[in-house]
RNA sequence: GGACGGGUGGGUGAGUGGCUAAAACCAGCAGACUGUAAAUCUGCCGCUCCUUGCGGGCUACGGAGGUUCGAAUCCUCCCCCGUCCA
Protein backbone atom coordinates (compact mmCIF):
# COMPACT_ATOMS: atom_id res chain seq x y z
CA UNK A 1 0.00 0.00 0.00
CA UNK A 2 1.74 2.98 -1.11
CA UNK A 3 -0.57 5.81 -0.13
CA UNK A 4 -1.97 7.07 2.88
CA UNK A 5 -5.86 7.03 3.63
CA UNK A 6 -7.84 10.11 2.71
CA UNK A 7 -8.90 11.87 5.66
CA UNK A 8 -12.64 11.11 6.86
CA UNK A 9 -14.42 13.84 7.76
CA UNK A 10 -15.62 13.91 11.02
CA UNK A 11 -18.88 14.76 12.18
CA UNK A 12 -17.50 18.01 12.98
CA UNK A 13 -16.30 18.80 9.32
CA UNK A 14 -20.10 17.77 8.53
CA UNK A 15 -22.03 20.29 10.63
CA UNK A 16 -18.88 23.31 9.14
CA UNK A 17 -19.90 22.23 5.96
CA UNK A 18 -23.38 21.26 5.39
CA UNK A 19 -24.32 19.30 2.41
CA UNK A 20 -22.99 16.42 0.52
CA UNK A 21 -19.92 14.77 1.81
CA UNK A 22 -16.85 14.26 -0.35
CA UNK A 23 -17.24 12.05 -3.21
CA UNK A 24 -14.71 9.54 -4.69
CA UNK A 25 -13.09 10.55 -8.22
CA UNK A 26 -10.69 8.07 -9.61
CA UNK A 27 -7.40 9.49 -11.42
CA UNK A 28 -5.08 6.81 -13.53
CA UNK A 29 -1.72 8.16 -14.33
CA UNK A 30 1.04 7.53 -16.15
CA UNK A 31 3.06 7.79 -19.74
CA UNK A 32 1.46 7.66 -22.75
CA UNK A 33 0.73 4.08 -24.05
CA UNK A 34 0.71 2.35 -20.24
CA UNK A 35 -3.14 1.47 -20.79
CA UNK A 36 -4.62 4.20 -19.18
CA UNK A 37 -7.55 4.08 -21.47
CA UNK A 38 -8.17 0.21 -21.42
CA UNK A 39 -7.96 0.54 -17.30
CA UNK A 40 -10.39 3.71 -17.25
CA UNK A 41 -13.07 2.13 -19.19
CA UNK A 42 -12.75 -0.97 -17.24
CA UNK A 43 -13.08 0.41 -14.44
CA UNK A 44 -16.38 2.55 -15.03
CA UNK A 45 -18.05 -0.55 -16.13
CA UNK A 46 -17.14 -1.92 -13.02
CA UNK A 47 -17.88 1.17 -10.61
CA UNK A 48 -20.48 2.65 -12.90
CA UNK A 49 -18.76 5.31 -13.90
CA UNK A 50 -17.54 7.54 -16.81
CA UNK A 51 -14.40 8.92 -18.40
CA UNK A 52 -12.85 12.30 -18.22
CA UNK A 53 -9.74 12.92 -20.56
CA UNK A 54 -6.73 14.71 -18.07
CA UNK A 55 -4.64 15.20 -21.82
CA UNK A 56 -3.59 18.56 -23.74
CA UNK A 57 -3.94 17.23 -26.44
CA UNK A 58 -7.11 15.10 -26.78
CA UNK A 59 -9.41 18.23 -25.95
CA UNK A 60 -8.86 19.66 -29.84
CA UNK A 61 -11.26 18.28 -32.25
CA UNK A 62 -9.25 16.65 -35.70
CA UNK A 63 -6.22 15.33 -33.96
CA UNK A 64 -7.76 11.63 -33.17
CA UNK A 65 -4.79 9.31 -34.29
CA UNK A 66 -1.82 11.07 -33.40
CA UNK A 67 -3.55 12.36 -29.77
CA UNK A 68 -4.44 8.59 -29.28
CA UNK A 69 -7.94 9.79 -28.37
CA UNK A 70 -9.98 6.19 -27.64
CA UNK A 71 -12.27 5.40 -30.64
CA UNK A 72 -15.91 4.35 -29.97
CA UNK A 73 -14.80 0.94 -29.82
CA UNK A 74 -12.33 1.45 -27.27
CA UNK A 75 -14.75 3.85 -25.38
CA UNK A 76 -16.83 0.49 -25.33
CA UNK A 77 -20.23 2.29 -24.71
CA UNK A 78 -18.65 4.36 -21.87
CA UNK A 79 -18.86 8.34 -21.84
CA UNK A 80 -15.94 10.08 -22.49
CA UNK A 81 -15.79 13.94 -21.51
CA UNK A 82 -13.16 16.59 -22.24
CA UNK A 83 -12.47 15.24 -25.34
CA UNK A 84 -12.92 17.74 -29.00
CA UNK A 85 -13.54 20.56 -26.81
CA UNK A 86 -12.13 23.21 -29.08
CA UNK A 87 -10.93 23.84 -32.61
CA UNK A 88 -7.11 23.86 -33.44
CA UNK A 89 -6.87 27.92 -33.60
CA UNK A 90 -7.81 27.98 -30.25
CA UNK A 91 -4.94 27.93 -27.31
CA UNK A 92 -6.13 25.83 -24.52
CA UNK A 93 -4.68 26.05 -21.33
CA UNK A 94 -4.57 24.62 -17.84
CA UNK A 95 -7.16 27.07 -16.40
CA UNK A 96 -9.97 26.59 -18.98
CA UNK A 97 -9.45 22.38 -18.17
CA UNK A 98 -9.87 23.27 -14.55
CA UNK A 99 -13.29 25.38 -15.58
CA UNK A 100 -14.72 22.27 -18.20
CA UNK A 101 -13.51 19.46 -15.93
CA UNK A 102 -15.46 21.21 -12.39
CA UNK A 103 -18.42 21.70 -14.79
CA UNK A 104 -18.16 17.61 -15.58
CA UNK A 105 -17.47 16.82 -12.34
CA UNK A 106 -20.33 18.44 -10.89
CA UNK A 107 -22.91 17.03 -14.04
CA UNK A 108 -21.62 13.58 -12.38
CA UNK A 109 -22.10 13.99 -8.77
CA UNK A 110 -25.60 15.01 -9.52
CA UNK A 111 -26.11 11.70 -11.34
CA UNK A 112 -23.97 9.71 -8.79
CA UNK A 113 -21.52 8.23 -11.31
CA UNK A 114 -18.02 7.99 -10.41
CA UNK A 115 -15.82 10.23 -12.33
CA UNK A 116 -12.40 8.36 -13.81
CA UNK A 117 -9.50 10.38 -14.86
CA UNK A 118 -6.81 9.45 -17.13
CA UNK A 119 -4.31 11.62 -16.92
CA UNK A 120 -1.43 11.94 -19.48
CA UNK A 121 -0.82 15.85 -18.74
CA UNK A 122 -0.02 16.45 -14.95
CA UNK A 123 -0.19 20.40 -14.91
CA UNK A 124 -3.76 19.82 -15.54
CA UNK A 125 -4.47 17.23 -12.87
CA UNK A 126 -2.83 19.49 -10.60
CA UNK A 127 -4.51 22.43 -11.85
CA UNK A 128 -7.89 20.40 -11.54
CA UNK A 129 -7.16 18.68 -7.72
CA UNK A 130 -4.80 21.61 -6.31
CA UNK A 131 -5.90 24.59 -8.39
CA UNK A 132 -3.99 27.30 -9.86
CA UNK A 133 -2.74 30.60 -8.28
CA UNK A 134 -5.13 33.33 -8.66
CA UNK A 135 -3.19 34.82 -12.25
CA UNK A 136 -4.98 36.08 -15.59
CA UNK A 137 -5.46 34.10 -18.29
CA UNK A 138 -3.12 34.96 -21.00
CA UNK A 139 -3.76 37.92 -23.27
CA UNK A 140 -2.65 37.54 -26.60
CA UNK A 141 -1.67 41.31 -27.63
CA UNK A 142 0.15 41.61 -24.34
CA UNK A 143 2.16 38.24 -25.21
CA UNK A 144 2.52 39.31 -28.96
CA UNK A 145 4.52 42.35 -27.49
CA UNK A 146 6.43 39.98 -25.28
CA UNK A 147 7.10 37.85 -27.66
CA UNK A 148 8.59 40.61 -30.22
CA UNK A 149 10.90 42.30 -27.61
CA UNK A 150 12.52 38.61 -27.38
CA UNK A 151 13.15 38.97 -31.28
CA UNK A 152 13.76 41.74 -31.54
CA UNK A 153 16.67 41.69 -28.28
CA UNK A 154 17.40 38.40 -26.78
CA UNK A 155 15.82 35.94 -23.97
CA UNK A 156 18.60 37.06 -22.16
CA UNK A 157 16.95 41.14 -22.26
CA UNK A 158 13.69 39.56 -21.15
CA UNK A 159 15.46 37.71 -18.43
CA UNK A 160 16.73 41.01 -17.26
CA UNK A 161 13.40 42.32 -17.77
CA UNK A 162 11.86 39.81 -15.45
CA UNK A 163 14.85 40.45 -12.40
CA UNK A 164 13.48 43.66 -12.21
CA UNK A 165 9.71 42.88 -12.19
CA UNK A 166 10.12 40.11 -9.78
CA UNK A 167 13.62 39.59 -8.89
CA UNK A 168 12.49 35.62 -6.87
CA UNK A 169 10.96 34.53 -10.40
CA UNK A 170 14.04 35.43 -12.59
CA UNK A 171 16.20 32.92 -10.15
CA UNK A 172 13.91 30.38 -10.57
CA UNK A 173 13.22 30.84 -14.22
CA UNK A 174 16.05 29.89 -16.72
CA UNK A 175 17.38 32.52 -18.97
CA UNK A 176 16.64 30.90 -21.84
CA UNK A 177 13.17 29.80 -20.78
CA UNK A 178 11.28 31.92 -23.33
CA UNK A 179 8.00 30.53 -22.37
CA UNK A 180 7.85 30.58 -18.49
CA UNK A 181 9.90 33.77 -18.73
CA UNK A 182 7.02 35.41 -21.07
CA UNK A 183 3.95 34.16 -18.65
CA UNK A 184 6.02 35.47 -15.28
CA UNK A 185 6.43 39.24 -17.29
CA UNK A 186 2.67 38.85 -18.30
CA UNK A 187 1.64 38.25 -14.80
CA UNK A 188 3.11 41.22 -13.51
CA UNK A 189 2.50 43.65 -15.87
CA UNK A 190 -1.08 42.51 -16.17
CA UNK A 191 -1.89 42.39 -12.56
CA UNK A 192 1.00 45.04 -11.52
CA UNK A 193 1.87 41.95 -8.35
CA UNK A 194 4.61 39.96 -9.01
CA UNK A 195 4.27 36.31 -9.81
CA UNK A 196 6.34 34.52 -6.90
CA UNK A 197 3.54 36.88 -4.85
CA UNK A 198 0.47 35.40 -6.66
CA UNK A 199 2.03 32.27 -5.93
CA UNK A 200 2.61 32.33 -2.49
CA UNK A 201 -0.70 33.72 -1.91
CA UNK A 202 -2.18 30.37 -2.69
CA UNK A 203 -4.48 27.96 -4.49
CA UNK A 204 -7.48 27.03 -4.46
CA UNK A 205 -7.37 23.35 -4.64
CA UNK A 206 -11.02 21.26 -5.58
CA UNK A 207 -13.60 20.30 -2.81
CA UNK A 208 -15.53 17.77 -2.07
CA UNK A 209 -13.90 15.27 -4.01
CA UNK A 210 -11.44 12.43 -2.56
CA UNK A 211 -8.89 11.56 -4.74
CA UNK A 212 -8.13 7.66 -5.37
CA UNK A 213 -4.81 7.54 -8.04
CA UNK A 214 -3.45 4.70 -9.46
CA UNK A 215 -0.26 5.09 -11.25
CA UNK A 216 1.07 2.67 -14.23
CA UNK A 217 4.51 2.03 -14.38
CA UNK A 218 5.35 -0.32 -16.76
CA UNK A 219 8.98 -1.10 -16.98
CA UNK A 220 10.55 1.12 -18.96
CA UNK A 221 11.83 -0.95 -21.63
CA UNK A 222 8.97 -2.78 -22.30
CA UNK A 223 6.93 0.75 -22.44
CA UNK A 224 9.81 2.12 -25.13
CA UNK A 225 8.95 -1.19 -26.92
CA UNK A 226 5.13 -0.39 -27.06
CA UNK A 227 5.88 3.25 -28.30
CA UNK A 228 7.30 2.18 -31.43
CA UNK A 229 4.84 -0.35 -32.01
CA UNK A 230 1.80 2.62 -31.06
CA UNK A 231 3.76 4.70 -33.84
CA UNK A 232 3.07 2.11 -36.59
CA UNK A 233 -0.22 1.07 -35.47
CA UNK A 234 -1.22 4.68 -35.88
CA UNK A 235 0.04 4.87 -39.29
CA UNK A 236 -1.15 1.92 -40.00
CA UNK A 237 -4.81 3.26 -38.88
CA UNK A 238 -4.72 5.89 -41.61
CA UNK A 239 -2.68 9.12 -39.31
CA UNK A 240 -1.10 10.55 -42.74
CA UNK A 241 -4.61 10.81 -44.16
CA UNK A 242 -5.85 12.62 -41.09
CA UNK A 243 -2.66 14.92 -41.29
CA UNK A 244 -3.73 15.13 -45.13
CA UNK A 245 -7.29 16.31 -44.12
CA UNK A 246 -6.35 19.02 -41.56
CA UNK A 247 -3.56 20.58 -44.21
CA UNK A 248 -6.32 20.62 -46.49
CA UNK A 249 -8.87 21.57 -44.42
CA UNK A 250 -6.74 25.08 -43.76
CA UNK A 251 -5.54 24.52 -40.45
CA UNK A 252 -2.99 26.76 -40.00
CA UNK A 253 0.98 25.29 -39.55
CA UNK A 254 1.37 26.91 -36.29
CA UNK A 255 -1.10 26.36 -34.51
CA UNK A 256 -0.94 24.89 -30.87
CA UNK A 257 -1.87 21.24 -31.98
CA UNK A 258 0.14 21.19 -35.43
CA UNK A 259 2.97 21.37 -33.02
CA UNK A 260 1.78 18.22 -30.93
CA UNK A 261 3.90 15.06 -31.70
CA UNK A 262 3.68 13.32 -34.76
CA UNK A 263 1.59 15.48 -36.76
CA UNK A 264 4.66 18.19 -37.94
CA UNK A 265 6.64 15.54 -38.62
CA UNK A 266 4.15 13.55 -40.69
CA UNK A 267 3.24 17.05 -42.50
CA UNK A 268 7.49 17.39 -43.55
CA UNK A 269 6.60 13.91 -44.82
CA UNK A 270 3.45 14.88 -46.65
CA UNK A 271 5.48 17.93 -48.10
CA UNK A 272 7.99 15.46 -49.71
CA UNK A 273 11.32 16.48 -47.20
CA UNK A 274 11.89 13.46 -45.29
CA UNK A 275 10.85 9.61 -45.00
CA UNK A 276 8.08 8.10 -43.91
CA UNK A 277 11.04 6.06 -41.83
CA UNK A 278 12.74 8.72 -40.94
CA UNK A 279 9.08 10.59 -39.92
CA UNK A 280 8.15 7.44 -38.05
CA UNK A 281 11.54 7.27 -36.30
CA UNK A 282 11.65 10.66 -34.98
CA UNK A 283 8.31 10.12 -33.45
CA UNK A 284 9.13 7.63 -31.68
CA UNK A 285 11.75 9.27 -30.40
CA UNK A 286 10.11 12.13 -29.37
CA UNK A 287 7.61 10.15 -27.85
CA UNK A 288 9.68 7.92 -25.80
CA UNK A 289 11.49 11.65 -24.18
CA UNK A 290 7.85 12.75 -23.82
CA UNK A 291 6.84 9.82 -21.69
CA UNK A 292 9.81 10.24 -19.54
CA UNK A 293 9.27 13.77 -19.16
CA UNK A 294 5.47 12.61 -17.56
CA UNK A 295 7.29 9.50 -15.85
CA UNK A 296 9.20 12.31 -13.78
CA UNK A 297 6.77 14.54 -13.08
CA UNK A 298 3.99 11.78 -11.88
CA UNK A 299 6.85 10.07 -9.23
CA UNK A 300 6.31 13.56 -7.67
CA UNK A 301 2.38 12.94 -7.42
CA UNK A 302 1.11 12.63 -4.05
CA UNK A 303 -0.79 9.89 -2.58
CA UNK A 304 -0.34 7.69 -5.88
CA UNK A 305 -1.03 3.74 -5.73
CA UNK A 306 1.96 2.33 -8.03
CA UNK A 307 0.83 -0.60 -10.37
CA UNK A 308 4.26 -2.03 -12.42
CA UNK A 309 2.86 -2.85 -15.36
CA UNK A 310 -0.05 -2.16 -18.61
CA UNK A 311 -2.97 -0.93 -17.61
CA UNK A 312 -4.48 -3.67 -19.79
CA UNK A 313 -2.60 -6.35 -18.59
CA UNK A 314 -5.50 -8.67 -16.74
CA UNK A 315 -3.54 -8.88 -13.60
CA UNK A 316 -2.80 -4.90 -13.61
CA UNK A 317 -6.29 -4.19 -14.26
CA UNK A 318 -7.28 -6.95 -11.41
CA UNK A 319 -5.32 -5.39 -9.01
CA UNK A 320 -6.36 -1.95 -9.80
CA UNK A 321 -9.89 -3.01 -9.08
CA UNK A 322 -9.69 -4.53 -6.47
CA UNK A 323 -7.74 -1.20 -5.18
CA UNK A 324 -10.73 0.80 -5.88
CA UNK A 325 -12.76 -1.24 -4.31
CA UNK A 326 -11.43 -1.08 -0.97
CA UNK A 327 -10.88 2.28 -1.34
CA UNK A 328 -14.79 2.85 -2.21
CA UNK A 329 -15.72 0.24 0.74
CA UNK A 330 -13.40 2.68 2.83
CA UNK A 331 -15.16 6.02 1.89
CA UNK A 332 -18.84 4.63 1.87
CA UNK A 333 -18.36 2.96 5.74
CA UNK A 334 -17.95 6.79 7.11
C1' G B 1 46.46 -7.54 -58.25
C1' G B 2 47.00 -1.81 -58.41
C1' A B 3 45.56 3.51 -56.73
C1' C B 4 43.53 6.34 -53.29
C1' G B 5 40.23 7.36 -48.92
C1' G B 6 39.03 5.72 -44.16
C1' G B 7 38.80 2.86 -39.16
C1' U B 8 37.86 7.82 -32.62
C1' G B 9 33.79 6.87 -26.55
C1' G B 10 26.22 3.64 -27.40
C1' G B 11 25.57 6.37 -32.66
C1' U B 12 27.06 10.39 -36.13
C1' G B 13 31.54 12.93 -36.10
C1' A B 14 35.72 16.93 -34.86
C1' G B 15 40.46 16.51 -33.56
C1' U B 16 47.45 15.98 -36.83
C1' G B 17 52.77 15.73 -31.07
C1' G B 18 51.56 18.30 -24.83
C1' C B 19 46.12 23.04 -23.04
C1' U B 20 42.60 15.69 -24.76
C1' A B 21 38.77 11.35 -20.91
C1' A B 22 39.08 13.51 -26.12
C1' A B 23 34.67 19.33 -29.51
C1' A B 24 29.79 19.19 -31.29
C1' C B 25 25.31 16.82 -32.13
C1' C B 26 22.09 12.58 -31.22
C1' A B 27 20.59 8.72 -28.15
C1' G B 28 20.41 7.54 -22.84
C1' C B 29 19.80 8.89 -17.55
C1' A B 30 18.30 12.37 -13.82
C1' G B 31 15.80 16.84 -12.54
C1' A B 32 12.65 21.38 -12.87
C1' C B 33 7.97 23.09 -14.08
C1' U B 34 1.07 27.17 -10.97
C1' G B 35 -2.91 29.34 -17.48
C1' U B 36 1.19 26.89 -24.93
C1' A B 37 2.86 21.65 -20.58
C1' A B 38 2.88 16.05 -26.42
C1' A B 39 5.44 22.74 -24.53
C1' U B 40 9.91 24.68 -22.33
C1' C B 41 14.30 24.58 -19.48
C1' U B 42 18.56 22.43 -16.40
C1' G B 43 22.32 18.79 -14.91
C1' C B 44 24.96 14.14 -15.81
C1' C B 45 26.88 11.09 -19.42
C1' G B 46 34.58 5.58 -19.78
C1' C B 47 35.53 2.82 -15.03
C1' U B 48 36.94 3.42 -10.15
C1' C B 49 38.78 5.38 -5.16
C1' C B 50 38.47 8.75 -1.33
C1' U B 51 39.43 13.50 2.83
C1' U B 52 33.87 15.07 -3.12
C1' G B 53 38.46 18.34 -5.10
C1' C B 54 39.33 23.18 -11.01
C1' G B 55 41.32 15.57 -6.35
C1' G B 56 43.84 10.45 -7.12
C1' G B 57 44.25 5.86 -9.90
C1' C B 58 43.06 2.85 -14.12
C1' U B 59 41.39 1.99 -19.11
C1' A B 60 40.48 4.32 -24.07
C1' C B 61 40.97 6.72 -30.43
C1' G B 62 41.17 -1.11 -35.49
C1' G B 63 45.76 -4.59 -33.79
C1' A B 64 51.01 -5.25 -32.69
C1' G B 65 55.52 -2.95 -32.36
C1' G B 66 58.56 1.61 -32.63
C1' U B 67 60.18 7.05 -32.36
C1' U B 68 59.66 10.77 -28.34
C1' C B 69 60.38 13.57 -21.85
C1' G B 70 55.29 13.11 -23.96
C1' A B 71 51.26 10.01 -29.41
C1' A B 72 44.35 9.49 -31.11
C1' U B 73 47.96 12.57 -33.64
C1' C B 74 54.74 10.63 -36.41
C1' C B 75 57.13 5.65 -38.38
C1' U B 76 56.77 0.12 -39.56
C1' C B 77 54.04 -4.20 -40.27
C1' C B 78 49.22 -6.54 -39.96
C1' C B 79 43.65 -6.68 -40.02
C1' C B 80 39.06 -4.51 -41.65
C1' C B 81 35.78 -1.05 -44.60
C1' G B 82 34.64 2.25 -48.92
C1' U B 83 35.57 4.18 -53.84
C1' C B 84 38.10 3.78 -58.34
C1' C B 85 41.53 1.14 -61.93
C1' A B 86 42.64 -3.80 -63.75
Amino acid sequence: MSTAPHPIPTPADDSRKPGPGPVPLVAIVGPTASGKTSLGVRLARKFGGEVLACDSTQVYRGFDIGTAKPTLEERGGIPHHLIDLVDPAFAFTAGEYRVRAVAVLEDLRRRARLPILTVGTGLYLRALLEGLADAPARSEELRARLESCADAHSLQYLHRVLQRLDREAALRIGSRDRPKLIRAIEVCLLTGRSLSEIHQAGRTPLEGYHPIKIGLQPPRAALYDRIGQRVHTMIRRGWLNEVNGLIRGGVEQNTKPFNFIGYSELRAHLEGTVTLAAATKAISQATRRYAKRQITWFRKEPLVHWLPGFGDDPAIAAAAEQFVAGKLQAGAST
